[in-house]
DNA sequence: ATGACGTCCTGCCTGC
DNA sequence: TGCAGGCAGGACGTCA
């Protein structure tokens, strides 16, 4: 599941290979995909746009265009953004940019749960509310620790779902979350306002670490993720807890326990976190 | 405001 | 081998 850092390893690569370069025009091949505006009037706005730059913000992918408008991506689960030559689909294809230079850029989304918006510069949607309300990212300077206690000090609900919480750890997705954890040795499964205030700092400090280090390893492809040439990150070599259950722990042997709660499994090592 | 939980969606894995 | 059923999970809506 693309995270900050699997969408910042596509940011930078998309910014390498199509930054400047012209639509010709889109096609939709699932119309679901597309959350805003209509569906012709997405594509007929994207023919001709030349791509400015490519940025993100959280696990949203926003490339901006010349001609005053936005097409901002979510890749949720299983999305993927691919840049190649063919110019047929893709497996699980749903949009078609078609290049000026003859390649094209493909969102494939095997799931349907991934969504591509096109607004003006500045425009405020109704289907993008959660863009509008995104917290820190935990690599921003002012990820800081008063920034964290604060939002967290008095919270009764488990750590671990206040950490997936985008209003206050942006970017940050179920594989991080119990990454960062295993690093501050915090169970995922304790309530927010028992933390003291030093493992909330070891908590930021993991946070940004384990982020950084997701980045610095082009991302985890765990299932659905990979890069727009295809190939995959490296950091699911580098996990501790995170699709490990049942194995041992790296530092204390001890067998790594999944539980579940939120609708969502959570791995722990129930010798290193408390 | 908060916390718990259901829903979307489909490929893939498991078990018979 | 084939099929049914369960599972994963980010964001958001609903409910108490």
């Amino acid at each position: 599941m693309p995270e900050l850092p699997e969408v910042e390893t596509i940011r930078k690569e998309l910014t390498r290979r199509v930054k400047g370069s012209e639509i010709r025009s889109a096609r939709v091949l699932r119309s679901d995909v597309v959350a805003y505006p209509s569906v012709t009037e997405f594509a007929s706005r994207l023919a001709f746009a030349r791509i400015e730059a490519v940025s993100r913000q959280a696990k949203y992918l926003i490339f901006k265009l010349d001609n005053g408008m936005q097409l901002i991506f979510h890749l949720r689960l299983s999305g993927a953004i691919v840049v190649c030559r063919a110019s047929i689909p893709l497996r699980h294809s749903r949009i078609i940019l078609y290049l000026k230079d003859g390649r094209t850029i493909q969102f494939v989304e095997p799931r349907v749960l991934g969504r591509a918006y096109l607004i003006r510069d500045g425009e405020r949607i109704a289907p993008l509310k959660g863009f509008f309300k995104l917290g820190k990212e935990p690599i921003a300077q002012d990820f800081d620790f008063n920034y964290l206690y604060n939002l967290i000090k008095r919270r009764k609900a488990r750590i671990k779902s206040l950490l997936l919480d985008q209003r206050i750890a942006a970017g940050v997705g179920n594989i991080y979350s119990d990454e960062a954890l295993f690093r501050a040795r915090i169970r995922p499964t304790r309530r927010a306002g028992t933390l003291t205030r030093h493992e909330v700092r070891r908590l930021v400090r993991a946070l940004k670490e384990v982020i950084r280090d997701g980045i610095k390893n082009l991302g985890t492809s765990v299932k659905d993720y990979y890069r727009t040439d295809g190939q995959t990150g490296n950091f699911q070599n580098l996990l501790n807890v995170y699709g490990r259950e049942h194995e041992e722990c790296h530092i204390c042997m001890t067998r790594i326990r999944l539980v579940k709660f939120g609708n969502r499994g959570s791995r722990y090592c129930p010798g290193c976190q408390r």
